[in-house]
DNA sequence: TATATTTAACCGACTGGTCGGTCAACAATA
DNA sequence: TATTGTTGACCGACCAGTCGGTTAAATATA
């Protein structure tokens, strides 16, 4: 009357971690779901227990990727008050998180780029929305910036153009970091940028 | 005697265009071959005499498309001797390119970062070397700034953390601008950047 | 406690479709 | 007619997703 229960949802991230690891190792279209499968250590078809298809799990590994970066800047900038702090905070965690985990990490987000660009206009995969995220982070550093210039402590600039520069700079530096670990100094570097932006925010 | 003769070069170049094109609508891997032809106006068959592999044809689209902008660029900058206006124009040059060209052209660089930086370690397409590529950009840029500092107009920075820096910015903006047209307003950011670049580099 | 029963969970051989690459036949030219 | 150039039907490797069969945990029964 009562058969072999496991937990769901224990299982369902067990199985889109394993799929983490494939998607960074060998990308998204390279990855075969026997291999998702046997990193896992289950069979094939159990995944279609727990995931419609391939982009699905896809989807998830996406999810959990990004909600975890996202959660790991906003504990660290919500330490503190001071917009210099903030930024100062947010620059160094960005690069951090990606120096932790390596080029594989790394790898995974190049696949997620791709993909969520790609898939842009079609509404198939609305947790990979590349738009909704970035313009969150957007969000985040504006209101910095802002409350920056409000106190008085950054000269009055485009807030919204200064933190598109932001992102890019920080999604551009570990772009080529990515392609050539020799030729970037991803620690040193963190100093050029919060030296770039941090000064140059700066009333005078 | 003497058969039908055709421009080997021309006609490799008109599938290499067609390439470029399906490419850059579909991406590397929903592009197939008989896209390619039918875009040529050719049979399958026919683009195995002039490539080897769906690979090779995707690398000769690669080499095509940056030396294009490597050019642009380069021959923007070679107009005028000054520092400060060289990076002005390197700046402009590289969004307007990106703009004229619309997001197709976009989206085919999106697939040549993920294709290259997936392919870093095997040597099998040396002409799709990213590593290369950004190398040499970094020191056109970094010439370009040593020697603004040379004649005393920059400041004295790490000219190679400024240039990967100003790459990353260039490349991470144009990122954010492919994947939200509206929400970037590229033209207007051009400003910020070469605001931010180039009063952060000036003598005070 | 041993055995039977139930059924969620698991699995991998199989299918159906896709697509890169080949090649034998064909077309155009001089 | 000899040679170059072209072609698309065909082949086979590949793989996402399916499905019928199996396993084993929890309970019921004696």
């Amino acid at each position: 009357m009562a058969p072999k229960i496991v937990d769901k949802e224990v299982k369902k991230m067990e199985i889109v971690h394993a799929a983490i690891k494939v998607f960074s190792e060998k990308g998204m279209v390279k990855a075969k779901m026997v291999d998702i499968a046997r990193e896992a250590g289950i069979g094939k078809g159990t995944i279609y227990e727990y995931f419609r298809s391939k982009e699905d799990v896809f989807a998830s590994g996406f999810q959990i990727f990004f909600q975890a970066m996202q959660d790991q800047i906003e504990t660290a900038i919500s330490s503190t008050s001071d917009p210099v702090e903030k930024l100062r905070l947010l620059i160094t965690v960005s690069f951090k998180s990606f120096l932790q985990h390596g080029s594989d990490l790394a790898m995974i987000m190049m696949d997620f780029w791709a993909e969520g660009i790609r898939n842009k206009d079609e509404k198939i995969l609305d947790a990979v929305d590349l738009r909704k995220i970035y313009y969150e982070f957007r969000v985040i550093i504006t209101s910095i910036i802002d409350n920056g210039i409000k106190k008085g402590v950054f000269r009055p600039v485009d807030s919204h153009h200064v933190a598109s520069l932001l992102i890019g700079a920080l999604d551009g530096v570990m772009l080529q970091w990515i392609m050539d670990h020799k030729a970037i100094d991803l620690e040193k570097i963190t100093d050029s940028v919060i030296d770039l932006f941090i000064n140059c925010l700066y009333k005078k």
